[in-house]
DNA sequence: CTGAGTGTTATACCGTTCGTATAACAGTAG
DNA sequence: CTACTGTTATACGAACGGTATAACACTCAG
């Protein structure tokens, strides 16, 4: 499992982690009941504080993407999430917030579309 | 021009009056060249202070979207500003970022799309 | 010219978040 | 027992968001 950290980023990096995994489980790259590594050791390869990747993953459990047991681990949900309030509450404003903001750039529609058939053509599996 | 702040909301105040000027814009609520309330009028309608009212206004100067002259207040950009580094470098991320949340939680490619198609039915005068 | 309205700049303060750091604790497997 | 897991608590420093006060510079109506 490859993942890469961008430490200038303003997006914090236990969120960037958080989006990774999700990113890596719809490409298919991580399937149910993988085992994900350790906090430590993924801290460790990615120069970060294991406490950050900690928060990643717990965020990821509380999610219902990933589960964790102490002494064993953290492996990929058996079966993922599906629509829940936080995409209500939170994805959809967020998304109509940057639509606007494409429109009032005079960004095409099919540009979007075009995006959005970018990630949902990609492999999917689960 | 009305304008509501979530001061419950994780999306800080300035975004929010930031986003929300973009919006009036795209809606046609507000055209080019019309001035804008000042940042002391604003935050005092808002119940906000109005140095966050002015950091708002001073990012949407700093994107091209208005003018602000001090003595004669804010106004509307005469022409809007076109697509430029801050779409591509980040809100394509982001956008993909949230497609690809949605598409692990089984969003419906449909939804997205009507998503887009929301925002950019909508008033469109420029 | 005066005064009231603009934006601009500087400084300070407080609460929260992010990330790191250290330490200790509790469960699992070899 | 040992080495690995996650878990919890605490602390620290840096950065951010928001408020607050003050002063400054410009514009325009009177």
């Amino acid at each position: 499992m490859e993942l890469t950290v961008d430490f200038a980023s303003t997006v914090p990096i236990y969120t960037q982690i958080r989006n990774a995994v999700i990113q890596a489980i719809a490409d298919g790259r991580l399937k149910s009941s993988e085992v994900l590594p350790s906090v430590r050791a993924l801290g460790s390869a990615l120069g970060v504080n294991y406490h950050t990747v900690n928060k990643a993953y717990t965020q990821l459990a509380d999610e219902g993407f990933i589960t964790m047991r102490r002494g064993l681990g953290a492996m990929v949900a058996e079966q993922l999430p599906a629509v829940d309030p936080h995409f209500e509450a939170e994805v959809v404003p967020q998304m109509k917030a940057l639509f606007t903001e494409a429109k009032v750039r005079t960004v095409d529609r099919q540009t979007l579309v075009a995006l959005i058939d970018q990630v949902y053509d990609e492999g999917w599996h689960h």
